[in-house]
DNA sequence: CACTTCCGTTCAGATATGCTTCACAATAGG
DNA sequence: CCTATTGTGAAGCATATCTGAACGGAAGTG
């Protein structure tokens, strides 16, 4: 197999018609090319040089492989070129997994600015939760995964993957329009235990799992009315006045008419969302702007939800 | 510059899809490939391999850059064909010089022969005397000569150019069809020596010169009384009875009407046919077959002229 | 669950490769 | 004729690359 190093080096000696003016352009001593080239004879089987006074010249050979030798090169360079593209970004593949309410909220607005940041990449979304994310992480058919994880910013385990906390997405009280509570510009959530629930099941149901957990904690068992599969349902079910529930902010990109959100007086404890990608495939640029992408679009999300009207102070919880 | 070598090894990692199945196709240890990877991970600025179970498997970059290393190789591949091509004559140019005569008799012969052997093969002939041959053959603007040389087999010379001894081209004498001594079967020289003479100059007369040559070694000074550009006119010439004169057999190729040829009783010195390549070249296949095919064209002629009326014994000359 | 097997990686050492320096032959030009 | 230039070859040295052994992790097996 033909060296390509002693291809670059016969390309030199067949532009420049000479040795030593190889040499100076690739940066060696004139010895140096002649026995690359000689080399290449051997490997060659045919000479590719021949002596002309002082002075080289090629033979039809030499130059015959020069020829091709350019094409080798170019296709080299072709290949830098490619993996330069894939590295800074410019083109390549990222796939993206992520929870029901971040998809509607977080990920729009990402995938928006990972759009602008690196308009060649191409962004594959799917919906998905926790523990379909870890399993297709680790499957290594998934590069970035939006999940919600049961511990905050600060309590990560280090495991064999890499975590970024995005958020913490605190839970909202959801009343229809016309009930008695809506009246207050906050509540709490211990003056909703008598009240009808709604609960949106949320994959495998652990949004549901949430409520009961947060109510639990208030005091009460909430008593459930009906069954939403998703958050925009749930609040559906709520307008209509047969219930109450709780709604996390993320989930609050489209609001349905007739229901009233108002913050709880004292904080619950919030969903924590992270940001979960491969370390084989962190320091890439496609995969690190993904992350730096969602980071922005969470910072922009608190920003929004910072100016709503429910968005008053809240008493710390104990 | 991404490393030749390297590539192949990853385009077999990728085909195989394991480190030691690369290790066995390719006849190195997996400890070899497995630094190979490393390396070329370390020109690429990106991970090839990722981890899969107790194997590997590629990553997104890994398989992109495999598939432009396959273009290198198949460009390097298709280098090392077009060599072999060349070398084995598939390919190529031959620049063949000639003087006349042979331009009109051995050389078509050859040319045939040789593009039934390497059909592939552009044969370029030119004509010229044998100063132009040195002079082209120096200036690596010919690959072969075939020329007259002042002497004969196993008297050559050694420079820097490589002979071959075709034939020896012995002279005739030409006769008007109804001169007296066309009744004989052989002539000698000075019987023609009171007769009117035509010359075929020959380039730069050296035709001309050599037929003065042999006549004056006979003991006379030949009367000219016509100058031809070639043997074939000097043919026409005599053919119109206004004179005698000497012709190589191998200008005999074409035979004119009402020309009598015969031999010459003492042999005379013959013309040295010689063969000329330049060493650079003479290894090629080409340059090589283009020689063999001269040799073989020149054994051709010399079957060819032994069955001729006027090919009959000569006396061995002093 | 312990054990084995398989696979890839890492490390140290042997070997090969390639570059530089120096010397030399050939050639063109003053 | 002498000199500068060009290409080539030999020796020495630095680097690169391969091998072999040891290690760690992961799957299969009793």
């Amino acid at each position: 197999m033909l060296d390509i190093r002693r291809l670059q080096v016969l390309v030199a000696v067949v532009d420049t018609g000479s040795v030593t003016a190889a040499a100076n352009r690739l940066g060696f001593t004139p010895s140096s090319i002649s026995q690359q080239i000689s080399q290449l004879e051997r490997e060659a089987g045919v000479a590719l040089l021949e002596k002309q006074g002082r002075g080289i010249r090629p033979t039809e050979a030499g130059r015959l492989l020069a020829e091709h030798a350019r094409t080798v090169l170019r296709a080299v360079t072709d290949a830098e070129d490619a993996l330069d593209d894939l590295r800074e970004g410019r083109t390549g593949r990222v796939r993206v997994m992520s929870f029901t309410s971040a998809g509607d909220s977080l990920l729009p607005a990402a995938v928006a600015r990972l759009r602008a940041t690196l308009p060649g990449l191409h962004i594959a979304t799917t919906l998905g939760e926790t523990d379909a994310a870890y399993d297709a992480m680790r499957a290594q058919q998934l590069d970035v995964a939006v999940v919600l994880e049961p511990f905050g910013k600060g309590e990560e385990p280090h495991d064999d993957l890499v975590r970024v906390h995005l958020l913490d997405d605190p839970y909202r009280a959801m009343l229809p329009e016309g009930h008695r509570l809506a009246a207050r510009k906050t509540v709490e959530l211990t003056d909703l235990a008598q009240e009808d629930w709604v609960a949106a099941l949320g994959g495998n149901g652990f949004c549901r799992d949430d409520t009961i957990d947060l109510c639990r904690r208030a005091g009460f068992t909430p008593r459930f009315v009906a069954h939403a599969v998703e958050f925009p349902a749930a609040q559906a079910y709520v307008a209509t006045g047969i219930g109450v529930g709780l709604v996390p902010e993320l989930a609050l990109g489209t609001r349905h008419d007739g229901v009233a959100i108002r913050p709880l007086r004292r904080a619950t404890e919030p969903r924590h969302v992270w940001v979960l990608t491969r370390p084989e495939v962190v320091a890439t640029a496609a995969v690190s702007a993904t992350v730096e992408a969602l980071r922005y679009a969470a910072k922009e999300h608190e920003k929004r939800i910072a100016t709503r009207p429910h968005a008053v102070a809240v008493t710390a919880s104990a």
